[in-house]
DNA sequence: GTCTATACGAGGATAGAC
DNA sequence: GTCTATCCTCGTATAGAC
């Protein structure tokens, strides 16, 4: 087996979620799409709240590693950062949002543990935008105006807000990348 | 009466979907706050789908209502574009997002014609946007890089994704002025 | 308009057989 | 590990009395 049941669970939970959101996905779901019984799926994780755990924790180790592939492969930190913004494109190919960014908007209906979670999911990413931007700012690809890490924070919620309009647009895709597009004008000089 | 049995559930609704998302709100909690049965709403509202029909056109109404007043109490674009933030500000206090937002991040699971509700909402909110912008630019208090509708389409974007970080925030207001800032900080040259 | 009572399904979760 | 069977709660929704 390449991958056990446990990882097959993750694996649909998380579309679900980030395309439904928390409340509004179910044991019965998954079970059905992995052709399972919803009992099955409690003796890998008892309640939804572990479920829901080991999916963020499991997300924001998947994203580190993502982010660390991006910074190898490129050295541009302006093609860094596109390659960041692809990455949340790439959800709304299947109308799904960032796990964490749905969850940010059911926050008030989470399990404690998953809140905490996802709070430190935001701060990594803030973290990782903006050591990127020092870097694009000192070799003079950048340019910002306030603190890198105001402009990581405010980078972010851009790309999130983006995704989350672009999820309404009649052409999601289209959109993100006009907003996208647009984002990068302000901070490229050159193009 | 000032206010009636429909406009309470609504105002109680209003407050649950904004807090807790559409999937997580029932008849039931909206029943408990206002001291009535469950049966009684659906006397007001029939089914689930039609309360969030009326919610969200009555939403789309007050908020246009209340751009209006921002346009005619205040001349300043700057001012005008502070005040709009603030409208997305004071829903962090009760921790509560835009109706719209929300209902965006649900969006694949609502009926069909709450969806269509909710892009005509981002719809009017980027031309009032758009327009603001124009306005701004033609007496020198807006600096723009793109064209008018991309960047209001973009500010948009940013002001909600703000929102959707800022309840995952420690202190969600204080990350909401940050954020905040730093936008303004791009658009107005002087300060 | 609001109530009680109820239908009916779906939700998460558990016990125990295999 | 997965199954069947079951529990209990909650969800939307309806019928009919008041």
């Amino acid at each position: 087996m390449t991958s056990s049941t446990a990882q097959k669970i993750l694996d649909v939970a998380q579309d679900l979620v980030r395309n439904r959101g928390y409340s509004a996905f179910s044991y019965a779901d998954i079970a059905a799409q992995i052709g399972i019984r919803k009992a099955s799926i409690h003796y890998h994780f008892a309640s939804k709240e572990e479920l829901a755990l080991a999916l963020v924790r499991r997300y924001r180790m998947t994203f580190l590693q993502a982010l660390q592939s991006i910074e190898q492969a490129i050295a541009d930190p302006p093609a860094q950062l596109q390659e960041f913004c692809a990455l949340y494109r790439g959800g709304l190919i299947h109308q799904q949002m960032c796990l964490c960014g749905m969850l940010s908007a059911e926050l008030v209906v989470l399990p404690q543990s998953v809140q905490s979670e996802v709070r430190d999911f935001f701060g990594e990413m803030t973290a990782w935008l903006q050591a990127l931007l020092e870097r694009g700012v000192a070799s003079d690809r950048f340019q910002i105006r306030g603190s890198a890490a105001d402009e990581a924070a405010l980078l972010l919620a851009t790309v999130q807000g983006a995704q989350l309009l672009a999820r309404a647009a009649a052409d999601s895709e289209a959109e993100f990348d006009r907003l996208m597009h647009r984002l990068f004008l302000a901070l490229c000089p050159g193009g």
